[in-house]
RNA sequence: GCGGUGGUAGCUCAGUCGGUUAGAGUACCGGCCUGUCACGCCGGGGGUCGCGGGUUCGAGUCCCGUCCACCGCGCCA
């Protein structure tokens, strides 16, 4: 027999009753009722229970062990009484009575329970972190990354992409994130860089006429982390391909994205094609560019609706150039409850408002409350405008809807009516209005609409709800530098070539850059790389750098571009968000073997670490003191 | 760098208005228990209340400072 398992914890079953089996594992939990001893003996299969009486020889050894030793039984299989099978347990029709037993490893009290899925703090988690993989829930998002990354790499094989390896050390890149930076020993005084994106090699792979590369590759920038975000390092399925436009590129890796989520999703429909939305539109309909379209709430402009009415706030905004009203319709939200709370909301988020309107079946008798239908209309004088209104309301809702809300009585019925006809809303629902230049307010909104079709239960959770964000603008002003800058990369195509940067006004140049987008969270961004010299050397000069310059940062790219470039395209899914919207995962620690902290340190290898004297004299550094 | 929340037993947490010897569950140790699968019952050990200072007759609790963790902002082409 095997020196430590014939099978696994997983393995037996009825079929291998009166076996003599020999098993490995943890012990998993104990149960020791003095005269029968129970234990969950746990591998990373499964789970079997074994356990011994005094009719063992083994007894005694057995009433020894403790929460997570390892153990080697030797036993034979029985079939558990139909009473006492445990249907929770794939192995849970037989058990093993155990004959005898070897410790292979004992365990000391343990600082973490591997047993049960009790939340605990993070620091304790990483610095046990083999503990923590043990437990069942992080194991399985492991493994599910393991299996999500071998699906990704079958169907780019299957779709005719090679995989190649980058450098990982390599040159400080000028632009984007801060560069990790590696002391050369034979080159004193200078540095590589690790890689914050393969960018240029794979965009060279093309050049060098491989036509289609992939890679799991390993990217690394020295920014601060945030719950979706790792310090320091991450995956990036990374991706590249000759002679296409935007729509091979979106034929290529919409299939593969689809099938992992297909895959792995447990079910939960995915998009069966995914929708292309304009960043502009983005923008307006959801107030962000990853919008989370299991959310059914869209935007609207209604800016004239307000214009010249009696809300004098936003009429007279309007008035000043470059502003809008905009609408977030809210089905089912129709209270004032949780209007106020909205609206709460808004001023917590640095604004001073958000106005509001309702709609609710009116009350039998003409008797609204003074408070809503008369406005600041004080009690003792209302009995005359009273049975005005109620007369313009009621033949204005005919159905015996009435708007509430002190925006409805300031614009007045028409007004009212027409913005409910517009967003389409009835008895029950409500709006709320945002007014001012679009971009001081559309962050809130994006917000105020996830809030929205949270607390109304509109955001149906078990989907996965894909979009294209497309047409990117190429430029954007800088309002700190005062000078129009790149918006994404700067490597893009711009939608028109050169003509375009010729002719047009650079803030309304689009670029061929596209983001994929899942649930709310950006998973990648891609785009048609702008391949011809002339054509980057005039972008680059929209955005303020000289020939030069350009020269000095990008040489190596745009030397090869002078040798015969192919018109090329690609984009970078990360994995770990892939795996975490797959793993259901509020963290990104929670789809990561071996992350480290929020201060960028590994608390179980305890890096990072200084270096000795020896090191740093190869190396022709000299650490200053900390001031 | 800034803001928010937190730090009490190995672990998860409670601890009232500042007042007796700081508690519970779990883990650990001992005892009982032959059908449990979060086994049960009895008993025991275990504390620099993150650290430093202050107010007070008296501080886990209030004040100041500081350290640590997480979350967010800045940052992330």
């Amino acid at each position: 027999m095997h020196a430590y398992r014939s099978h696994t914890c997983a393995a037996l079953s009825k079929a291998h009753v009166g076996q003599t089996v020999r098993l490995s594992g943890w012990v998993h939990r104990v149960r020791d009722h003095g005269g029968i001893l129970f234990i969950d003996l746990r591998d990373h299969y499964g789970v079997t229970q074994v356990l011994a009486d005094p009719d063992s020889p083994a007894f005694a050894e057995v009433e020894k062990v403790r929460a997570e030793w390892v153990i080697r039984i030797d036993g034979e299989v029985k079939a558990r009484d139909a009473s006492l099978v445990n249907p929770k347990l794939a192995t849970g029709e037989i058990e093993v009575f155990i004959r005898e037993i070897e410790v292979l490893g004992a365990a000391e009290e343990l600082p973490l329970p591997v047993f049960g899925e009790l939340d605990y703090p993070e620091e304790t988690r990483l610095k046990y972190r083999f503990l923590d993989l043990r437990r069942e829930g992080l194991h399985a998002n492991i493994m599910l990354r393991s299996g999500v990354i071998s699906s990704i790499r079958r169907r780019m094989v299957e779709q005719g992409f090679t995989e190649f390896q980058t450098p990982i050390l390599t040159a400080s890149s000028p632009e984007g994130a801060r560069d990790f930076l590696v002391p050369s020993r034979l080159h004193p005084g200078k540095f590589y860089a690790l890689p914050q994106a393969p960018q240029q090699f794979k965009q060279l792979i093309m050049v060098a006429g491989f036509d289609r590369y992939f890679q799991i590759a390993p990217c690394f920038r020295d920014e601060d982390p945030r719950a979706d975000r790792s310090p320091g390092e991450f995956y990036q399925l990374d991706m590249e391909m000759s002679f296409v436009t935007q729509d091979d590129v979106f034929a290529a890796i919409e299939p593969v994205m689809r099938g992992v989520f297909e895959e792995f999703g447990g079910g939960r429909p995915v998009t069966p094609q995914f929708p292309r939305i304009a960043y502009k539109d983005a923008m307006l309909k959801y107030g962000t560019d990853k919008p989370d379209l299991r959310n059914p709430i869209e935007m609207q402009v209604v800016s004239e609706h307000f214009a010249g009415s009696g809300f004098k706030i936003f009429a007279s905004m309007l008035e000043k150039p470059g502003t809008e009203i905009r609408a977030i319709p809210a089905p089912k939200g129709g209270s004032r409850k949780f209007c106020d709370r909205m609206n709460a909301f808004a001023q917590k988020e640095g604004l001073p408002g958000m106005g509001y309107i309702f709609w609710r079946e009116a009350p039998d008798q003409p008797s609204p409350p003074a408070s809503e239908m008369s406005g600041g209309v004080k009690q003792d004088e209302t009995e005359f405008e009273y049975s005005r209104l109620r007369r313009e309301w009621e033949e204005k809702y005919p159905g015996g809807m009435e708007a509430a809300g002190p925006l409805a009585k300031n614009i007045g019925p028409e007004r009212t009516e027409a913005i409910r006809q517009q967003l389409g809303l009835g008895v029950g629902d409500a709006a709320f209005f945002l007014g001012g230049a679009p971009d001081s307010f559309v962050d809130v909104a994006g917000k105020a609409r996830n809030v929205i079709g949270d607390e109304l239960g509109l955001t149906d959770k078990e989907r996965f709800d894909f979009c294209w964000i497309v047409d990117f603008p190429m430029f954007e002003w800088d309002e700190e530098n005062k000078k129009v800058d790149f918006s994404h990369n700067p490597f893009s195509m711009p939608q028109g070539g050169l003509e375009a940067l010729e002719t047009m006004e650079p803030l309304d140049i689009l670029g061929w850059q596209y983001d994929i987008v899942c649930n709310g969270v950006e998973l990648s961004s891609g785009a048609i790389r702008n391949h011809r010299p002339d054509i980057m050397f005039k972008a680059f000069e929209i955005a303020g750098y000289d020939k030069q310059t350009v020269e000095d940062k990008f040489g190596g790219m745009l030397n090869a571009f002078r040798y015969g470039a192919p018109p090329h395209g690609g984009i970078a899914p990360g994995i770990d968000r892939i795996v975490m919207l797959l793993a259901d995962a509020e963290n990104i620690r929670e789809v990561i073997m071996f992350p480290m902290n929020q201060r960028a340190e590994d608390l179980m290898m305890q890096a990072p670490s200084e270096a000795t004297a020896k090191q740093l004299r190869e190396l022709n550094i000299r650490v200053l003191p900390q001031g």
